[in-house]
DNA sequence: TTTTATTTTCAATAATTTTTGAAAGTTTAA
DNA sequence: TTAAACTTTCAAAAATTATTGAAAATAAAA
């Protein structure tokens, strides 16, 4: 495999995993050219290598910069807009994992909070409703505040020294 | 709030939850609906509850089977099937845990390998192409591992305890 | 066996999501 | 200013995904 092959392999395989940490398959594959690049690139850049609409890669761009993965940068003399994305993986996942929590997880602790806590009219049916998302919720919470817990560690979780803490 | 506004609710809730792990609408919901159910329900019933067609639901029940979270219970004197679904929260993260992983990250993570060890020809690019995957490579690994470790294991970690020892 | 109840399959349809491209908007330079 | 370079917006089109429903398949009962 060569440059070419793995650029386009790594492009179109991060780009398909998108749904996995919840956004489209183009903004996928915009953070994934840029994670590779070397230098900023323009619009141009991008919808020349990705073979996208303009409109399509504005808007997605957009996007990540909303997630705050994507920046915009100002390169003297150049009058067209260049865009980076960050580097470091670690502040990836905490970047990914914090917006996800906001966006989605808190959103439905919330609504389990409010079912879980209806008036137990005594019947097996509500006690059931009841207990389930009791325990859905608690679920949600404690696994939503541990991810954040291990993504915000100053030290370097991938050093695979707190999967033995954990075992 | 009542049952049955609960109850719909939760079932919407968490059924829109279903792209979270990785699931279809109605698959979520069949499931959400078995999960708080006091008995075992028939295709009828999801049909009827759910106000879905008959070849969604069986198509949405063989999946969830699939995934190991719904099984048929034989209901001796009915000719009908009936089906429920996990009702032990930690058991059903256990399963949606393992099933992502193999389904979806540990096929990444292969790519990931097979890129980040491409022939380093020395130019910029590669070099970063290679050390960029790598990253990702490593930080995939190590989450999957540490999510598979955390959810297999023995003792309640949905007591909290494990929160700290983390922190 | 034949009939009846039930489930599965799958082509057609519907709903949803993504993408396009051109007009409108904005910014910079002359 | 005005013009040129560039970006954003958004209605329409395309692509993808989910859903239906009826015919085919299967299983149980008569």
């Amino acid at each position: 495999m060569n440059y070419e092959e793995a650029k386009i392999k790594f492009i179109s395989t991060w780009g398909s995993l998108g749904t996995l940490w919840g956004i489209n398959k183009a903004m996928a594959q915009i953070q994934a050219l840029l994670f590779i690049s070397t230098e900023p690139l323009s619009m141009e850049d991008i919808m020349a290598e990705l073979q996208i609409s303009r409109g399509n890669t504005s808007m997605n761009l957009r996007q990540l910069m909303d997630w705050g993965i994507v920046t915009k940068e100002i390169i003297p003399g150049e009058r067209k807009e260049f865009f980076t994305t960050e580097k470091d993986v670690q502040e990836l996942a905490r970047i990914v994992a914090k917006e996800r929590s906001r966006r989605e997880i808190k959103p439905v602790i919330k609504v389990l909070d409010e079912v879980s806590s209806i008036k137990d009219d005594g019947t097996a049916k509500t006690k059931e409703l009841i207990k389930q998302t009791k325990a859905l919720h608690e679920l949600t919470e404690t696994a939503d505040a541990m991810i954040n817990k291990i993504v915000n560690q100053k030290q370097n979780w991938l050093t695979k020294s707190i999967l033995k803490l954990i075992g």
